[in-house]
DNA sequence: TTCGGCTTTGACCGATTGGTCAAAATGCCA
DNA sequence: TGGCATTTTGACCAATCGGTCAAAGCCGAA
């Protein structure tokens, strides 16, 4: 595996890159079986042994791109901190994570396909990995519901529903694209709007 | 294609029926490209060419399945009565949604498969039918939200939050299995509760 | 200019893919 | 029982799959 940054060339670097970018929108776009090597070959401008030159199979490939984006998919979440406002630290989440569907819709098709399929290469880091960091986040804002900074409802399932609907929006988009129509380019700042509004009502101690 | 129902045999109605099923198993699981026609034919214990005496192709049965399940899928929708209690209409709507996710979850992820793609199978249908039938709906929960019957939000992405939250405990089912952990073996209790309350803080005008 | 290692490639491999076909088995009605 | 249509099957096909390999091209250092 050449996932290690040390002892490369600038030339690995650079192409290693390039493939990992075009993977990208391969197997966002078809999956991991409804992608072909000659696919990630051609994307990546590369022939299909020069590709297989840098990664040695089409499934390291994928791993490799799994493995990088997990942290930065998790990263808002991380930043959630029990000493500051309740309802800031949640909205901030929700923008984030809605940001995210905006700005990297490849990235939040490729899990949801890949946990749509049972999670076959990432399973053992969702229960390893998440899990803990998903119940830390959730005694920290049991905690706010505790001191009645936050109206009462499960945390966990306030996690999840901030999840399902910030990546709706990428990973549903020709749904979301079809049923709004060709007057509504952009429904990202509606979608904001609402949501925010969504956990306000849900969440604010007052009115 | 051996669609209409008119014409058949009692063995072609049953293997039919027979492969449908097993095919739904195999396409929710693998989505369409990560499914083999030798796999759909063991899952209906059949052989290849049997299987394919009574479908054209492996895209005749996949299409076959997207179209009988669209109108199951939208039924709940239909309901949505102007006459009725608006909250009630909306929770009963919620309610019915989240029911599908629990016993239909491969329904609900052969949708998912099938519009994270892109909807290629799909596409004009969305626009054609799901576009005019969710503008009605809207229109519905606007008008409530006129007279002050519910607070106001906007209706499409109010429409859109209740699929996302409902079909994510299908659609994410590994993961929300993973997050819970094996302590919870059922989460849909809780789930149903915490979309009650949602819906309600959100759309009541009361309190 | 030559050398040696990194990079790139066309040709090729066995396995699997979706699908076909002729022949055999089965069901059904007289 | 015979006879015909329906159903089922093993053998097979071309195309595509993921991956290999030896040879050729390319590069900077000596």
């Amino acid at each position: 595996m050449k996932d290690s940054v040390a002892g490369q060339t600038r030339i690995q670097r650079n192409k290693i890159a390039t493939i990992t970018e075009a993977a990208l929108d391969v197997f966002s776009t078809y999956g991991f079986r409804g992608s072909t090597v000659d696919q990630l070959a051609r994307a990546a401008n590369l022939s299909k042994p020069n590709l297989l030159y840098y990664f040695p199979s089409k499934e390291a490939i994928h791993t490799h791109l799994l493995n990088g984006l997990l942290d930065i998919w998790l990263a808002p979440m991380r930043k959630i901190d029990a000493g500051g406002d309740p309802l800031d630290e949640i909205l901030t989440y929700v923008r984030a994570k809605l940001a995210m569907s905006r700005d990297m819709p490849r990235e939040s098709r490729l899990f949801a396909n890949e946990v749509l399929q049972g999670a076959p290469h990432t399973r053992d880091t969702l229960s390893s990995d998440l899990k803990p960091l998903v119940d830390e986040k959730a005694a920290i804002i049991r905690g706010w519901m505790d001191q009645g900074a936050l109206k009462p409802s499960d945390p966990h399932h306030l996690i999840f529903s901030i999840w399902s609907l910030t990546q709706h929006y990428a990973d549903f988009e020709v749904q979301v694209g079809a049923v709004l129509g060709p007057e509504v380019p952009d429904p990202f700042p509606a979608a904001e709007d609402y949501l925010v509004t969504l956990f306000t009502r849900l969440l604010s101690p007052d009115a």
